[in-house]
DNA sequence: TTGAATTTTCAAAATATATTGAAAATAATA
DNA sequence: TATTATTTTCAATATATTTTGAAAATTCAA
């Protein structure tokens, strides 16, 4: 296979991948070409190879700014802005953990702490089963969130390494 | 704080949850609605709590038993057909990470091993640049295959309990 | 069988999400 | 400062996804 063609196809599949994941197509295609491209590269880049308006292309730029998996480069002489990725795999992976971590699970975990102190017999059956589902995926939620800021603060590779003493 | 306002709450949250994971709305309901009822429920229950169309209902609960997590229970002497969630958590997550795997990570790495056997000269910064991208994702991503492979196979509460040892 | 209850299907409608593109804002240069 | 390049915004449009509901299929009991 020629690396055109493997290109595109990465980044078609990256995208696919993206949308089961809340992550808008665009977004992940953009990401995707930052990766594989050695050097920075321009809006204008962008909208080329992956046939998308300037709008789109910038919106999610920004996103992925924000996400913390792209970053604006200055090259000297140059007027446009150019952009790139985070190539360290183990580094975008814990940036999306972290985020993700802020954004989904500490709420669902605050709510769940007011919603298991809900009022009610606990003779009542249905008081019961939602009381113990609540504080079953709290207790499940503060580990995860536990195991996931191990993680974050880990240093590189140190998830893999763990794991593979452990699942040896 | 009243239990039909906390069940609401938390079959509200919990569908605005699963769309940041690829999960419709009314399937997280749903599936949420039976995580809290201590008895099966028919189709015409969830359709009456969840204000949603019978098709609506009898699509997304088909996709949850697909997904393993729901089944029909038989209730002698009675005409309609009875639903129930599992209510361990540990195996609701542990059946999701497996479907999950099977239907995104495994592709994908298909993908990836087939990417990575792309022509073309190493001297050639873009080809250098693709394939180390690629070999990097592939490496993490066959890390996370067997750490999941493991955690799907371990007993109840193997996985809490093995990170609580390694994170304390 | 027949008929009523129940479940399933799926085209059409509704809703939600993503994308465009041109105008406005901003930044850089002369 | 005026001019031009570049970036940003956002209403309108397009696309994708979800939901409805009525008809068809199935199941069950008499």
């Amino acid at each position: 296979m020629k690396l055109t063609e493997a290109k595109q196809q990465f980044i078609s599949s990256w995208g696919a991948f993206g949308t089961h994941w809340g992550i808008n197509r665009t977004m992940a295609q953009i990401h995707a070409l930052l990766l594989v491209s050695p050097d920075p590269l321009t809006q204008d880049d962008m909208m080329e190879e992956l046939n998308i308006s300037r709008g789109n292309t910038n919106m999610n730029i920004r996103e992925l700014i924000n996400w913390g998996l792209v970053e604006r480069v200055i090259i000297p002489g140059e007027r446009k802005e150019f952009f790139t990725a985070e190539k360290d795999i183990w580094k975008v992976v814990r940036q999306i953990v972290k985020e993700r971590k802020k954004r989904e699970l500490e709420p669902m975990l605050d709510l769940l702490n007011k919603l298991e102190a809900v009022e009610g017999d606990k003779r009542d059956k249905n008081v019961r089963t939602f009381v113990d589902t609540i504080s079953s995926i709290k207790k499940l939620g503060n580990q995860a969130d536990k195991t996931l800021d191990v993680m974050i603060r880990a240093e590189e590779n140190w998830f893999v390494g763990s794991m593979m003493k452990l699942f040896k």
